[in-house]
DNA sequence: ATGTTCACG
DNA sequence: ACGTACGTGAACATT
């Protein structure tokens, strides 16, 4: 015989759950399937975990229910049911159906009730039940043989409470959990509770006094004037909350533990439902074969091994296939083309000896369009076949038009502009151990298929661009761009491995010996590198208070490591452990793997990834070398000019972001400020202090310039505190300081954050877009950084605008006075250049010239530039 | 594959 | 009451 398991799903919480914690999908029908996918998933998940004899749902039934007649306003003041959110009921009914889970919903109770009766007299009975819900209300019925399970973040991580968890968090019983909300009340379900009582307070009462009861008869024993008369003017409330709190466990319904036994889906059905849904992840793992929602189109390709000007025309759709994404290392097949009529395929070998096509391909006057601009242009740079004319960048283009959606494959992009017609690489190509180039008229069919994507989509992309009044962007911005990033990545920035070693060896060296002393501190050998061990040596055998938890244990972050320091020496020893481990693992040992055959390192600068607009480098990542900290910044040593007798040349704009806020805010004091070419940090110490340009103390300038980083950040109180650590009332009034001295941002923060809800997204100086679906939910968190993001973007966006601009230009200068100069790197405010010595004073003027003109403001743009005969020199 | 930590602007 | 600064990428340990 087996032993019985029941598992008892709150229905409507996991629909809302499920549909807020996923984007709003949409089927080809148009049917919105998020909900109905993350409850499959959690459904799936959670019947795997438990192998449950026996299942049901409950779900809620009507509107009302015996607590509205004890609380007229329960539940009141909700938000009601998004319709994206109602359509989907009837298919997650059918879910539950196609499972064979039984369901039920009882007239004027709450799925809550149903479960609390089901689960008691499953406890009576001793069974083991699992309760599962996001509603952290369900708690109170955890006893020794029910668990209960609250989803936390996203749709199938659970927290899961047994009443020893409830006592560790929160140092009370499950029963207790009732008269918690009788205390605090519960905001979503607009249960009252005590006023001025929150979560803290409530336990600290009941862990005194054991129930609401209790602490009645023990007011006049309670300190504090203010709760002892919150108290007492709210005892009926505070009762009253607890008996809405308080899930029914007699309830009456006509089910039993009998009818609830689960044996597995109805495949048939199921199958059939997930048609419908068109969730074909889910169908593939079920094994159904024959499912894929399209097939590919197949279409002809012609694989060509020489072309002749016929078969050239003026505009070309063109996709350079290859093995891998990074195009610089890369195996590369072949070019596949197209017209419109026929589509060819070359084989890189042929393209080699084509001069015809290789002509083709240099002359400025034939338009390409493409998958991938910079990828076209910088791999077959790399084997010396120049490409000019590229107009069209299917993946930039997709990316302008929303920067949200990620492809890491040409097939997202494309489908995000509507095109399905491409296969993924990882499909025809496999991947981990299995990958490997297929027949070659495969290759051929796969890049045929993208650059006929690319033809087709090269109109309708463009017009959606003009429509977003986005082309210019596009067009006279992203696009030159690309090709001049090719060229940076192309040229490489030269690293020389024998600084890195000598850096290495010294920090090697210094790690050995950080290793004995903190194994002798610690008592024994660990892997410092382990948080989970390294916690367990502090937090355990040393026996330091942990100051903050991580959702696996113990945090040993810096920051809380810091505030450690002074209770045991062998905090200070593994903070320098992981700063040097980090620079030798990350920098040392990382970029020295990096280092090609021609002594440089070719990072990748990702154009079409970031939300704000800005860049990011990969492979290595050298926006992130080393600077704040002395034994990092040496790693810059190892940055050096290729050729003899040049020099590294470094420009940096000053305060761009706050000169953005200036400009888009309006502010006057702001603008004034950076007219004035004043420091904008003493500046803002002075407003918030309301001191004089001398009184300013190094530590408030310190505070205003976190001050100033908040507000570009998108403000909150809770942040600034702990950057500045300080506390949060504090932060607040810095705040309130600050938005009241510089009117204009206050109001420009309030006008984002309005404007951002009306059209659903906020946009940069030049158009760029970025789409803020969550700034108008109910979740608190979602939408708190929705509206931090509303103010962030655009400024963060501009300043990205500014500095791509400012590299077109400056692309374009040093071709025109005919230098010699290159541009290596951009690091989101600074540009970085190798130039002939001979070419510096040419070079201090323009680069500053450049940039600080790319774009008008109401403020001057202001840069500083530096050289020398490293990067690390350049300061 | 995911989480934690830490490097940068 | 909620649980946070904005934007990234890489290494490492752990699942």
């Amino acid at each position: 015989m087996t032993t019985k398991k029941i598992v008892l799903l709150d229905g409507n919480s996991l629909a809302y759950r499920a549909f807020f914690a996923l984007p709003l999908l949409t089927n080809d029908s148009g049917i919105h399937t998020n909900a109905v996918y993350g409850f499959t998933m959690m459904l799936q998940n959670i019947l795997k975990e438990e192998q449950p004899t026996h299942v049901l749902v409950a779900w809620d039934a009507g509107k009302t229910t015996f607590r509205h007649s004890t609380f007229s306003e329960y539940k009141g003041g909700r938000q009601k049911t998004p319709p994206e959110l109602s359509e989907q009921f009837p298919y997650l009914r059918k879910l539950l159906k196609a499972f064979n889970i039984p369901q039920y919903e009882l007239e004027n109770f709450e799925a809550d009730d149903i479960i609390g009766t089901l689960s008691r007299t499953a406890s009576e009975e001793a069974v083991k039940t699992v309760v599962i819900s996001g509603d952290k209300d369900l708690t109170q019925l955890a006893t020794d043989s029910t668990t209960v399970c609250i989803t936390r973040k996203g749709i199938t991580d659970m927290e899961i409470y047994t009443p020893a968890h409830i006592e560790e968090k929160y140092g009370i019983g499950p029963l207790q959990i009732i008269d918690m909300k009788g205390l605090m009340g519960d905001a979503s379900d607009n249960i009252p509770g005590v006023p001025g009582v929150g979560e803290k307070t409530a336990l600290k009462l009941l862990k005194e006094y054991g129930s609401v009861e209790h602490v009645y008869e023990s007011l006049d024993a309670i300190s504090g004037k203010k709760l002892k008369e919150n108290l007492t003017n709210n005892e009926e409330q505070a009762y009253m909350s607890k008996r809405l709190a308080t899930i029914e466990v007699n309830a009456p319904i006509t089910i039993s533990l009998q009818d609830l036994s689960y044996d597995g889906p109805d495949e048939e059905q199921l199958t059939s439902l997930y048609k419908e849904l068109k969730f074909t992840t889910l169908l593939e793992k079920m094994g159904v074969e024959g499912v894929e929602s399209e097939p590919v189109e197949v279409i002809e390709v012609e694989t060509k091994h020489k072309l002749t000007a016929a078969d050239l025309s003026d505009q070309m759709a063109v996709h350079l296939e290859m093995m891998d994404d990074n195009y610089l290392t890369s195996e590369l097949f072949g070019l596949a083309m197209t017209n419109g009529e026929r589509v060819f395929y070359v084989p890189l070998d042929d393209l080699k000896q084509d001069d015809v096509l290789k002509k083709w391909l240099a002359d400025p006057g034939t338009k390409k369009f493409t998958t991938d601009a910079k990828a076209l242009f910088a791999a077959l740079a790399a084997i010396d076949i120049p490409v000019s004319g590229i107009d069209f960048d299917l993946t930039l283009a997709a990316y302008i038009v929303n920067p949200s959606l990620s492809f890491d494959d040409v097939s997202e992009a494309a489908a995000s502009v509507g095109w399905n017609g491409i296969q993924k690489d990882e499909k025809v190509y496999g991947k981990g151990a299995k990958k490997a180039a297929p027949a070659i008229e495969e290759i051929a069919q796969h890049a045929g298929t993208k650059a006929v994507a690319v033809w087709n989509l090269f109109e309708t992309v463009s017009e959606k661009l003009r429509q977003n009044e986005q082309y210019e962007l596009y067009h006279n911005l992203e696009l030159p761009l690309a090709i001049i990033l090719g060229k940076m990545e192309s040229t490489g920035v030269k690293t020389d491995l024998a600084t890195l070693q000598t850096i290495g060896t010294e920090l090697s060296s210094r790690l050995e010996h950080l290793e004995t002393t903190i194994y002798e501190l610690a008592g024994q050998p660990f892997n410092i590198n382990s948080p989970k061990q390294l916690g367990v040596i502090l937090f355990e055998k040393i026996g330091l208070t942990p100051i903050k938890k991580t959702k696996t244990g113990y945090s040993t972050a810096a920051d809380v490591l810091e505030k450690l320091a002074p209770e045991h020496e062998i905090i200070e020893h593994i903070l320098l452990f992981r700063q040097l481990g980090k620079l030798k693992s990350t920098y040392i040992d990382g970029l020295s793997k990096e280092i090609h055959e021609d002594g440089k390192i070719h990072t990748r600068f990702q154009q079409a990834l970031t939300q704000t607009g800005r860049l990011s480098s990969i492979n290595p990542n050298l926006q992130n070398i080393p600077i704040r900290l002395e034994e990092g910044r040496k790693i810059r040593a190892a940055f050096v000019p290729s050729e003899p007798n040049w020099i590294m040349f470094a420009a940096d704009y000053s305060q761009i972001e706050l000169r953005v806020l200036a400009h888009i805010s309006q502010d006057k004091k702001l603008i004034d400020a950076f007219r004035a070419d004043e420091d904008v940090h003493t500046k803002t110490a002075m407003d918030v202090f309301g001191v004089t340009k001398e009184e300013v103390t190094s530590n408030m300038r310190r505070a205003a310039k976190a001050v100033n980083f908040g507000i570009v950040y998108g403000i909150s109180d809770y942040g600034l505190s702990q950057s500045l650590d300080i506390p949060r009332k504090e932060a607040a009034e810095f705040i309130d300081t600050y938005l009241a001295s510089f009117p204009g941002v206050k109001q420009y923060m309030d006008t984002i954050i309005v404007d951002a809800k009306q059209r659903g997204f906020v946009s940069t100086m030049m158009n760029r877009r970025r789409y803020l679906p969550d700034i108008t939910s109910s979740n608190f968190n979602l939408r708190g950084f929705a509206e931090r993001t509303a103010m962030n973007t655009p400024i963060q966006g501009t300043a990205a605008d500014i500095i791509k601009k400012a590299m077109i230009d400056m692309d374009r200068r040093l071709e025109a006075e005919g230098l010699q100069a290159r541009m290596l790197l951009q690091v989101h405010d600074e540009l970085i250049f190798e130039a002939p010595e001979e070419e510096l004073e040419q070079l201090k003027k323009i680069v500053p010239e450049v940039m600080e003109s790319a774009l008008e403001l109401d403020v001057p743009l202001k840069v500083d530039s530096a050289y020398g005969a490293s990067w690390y020199d350049t300061k």
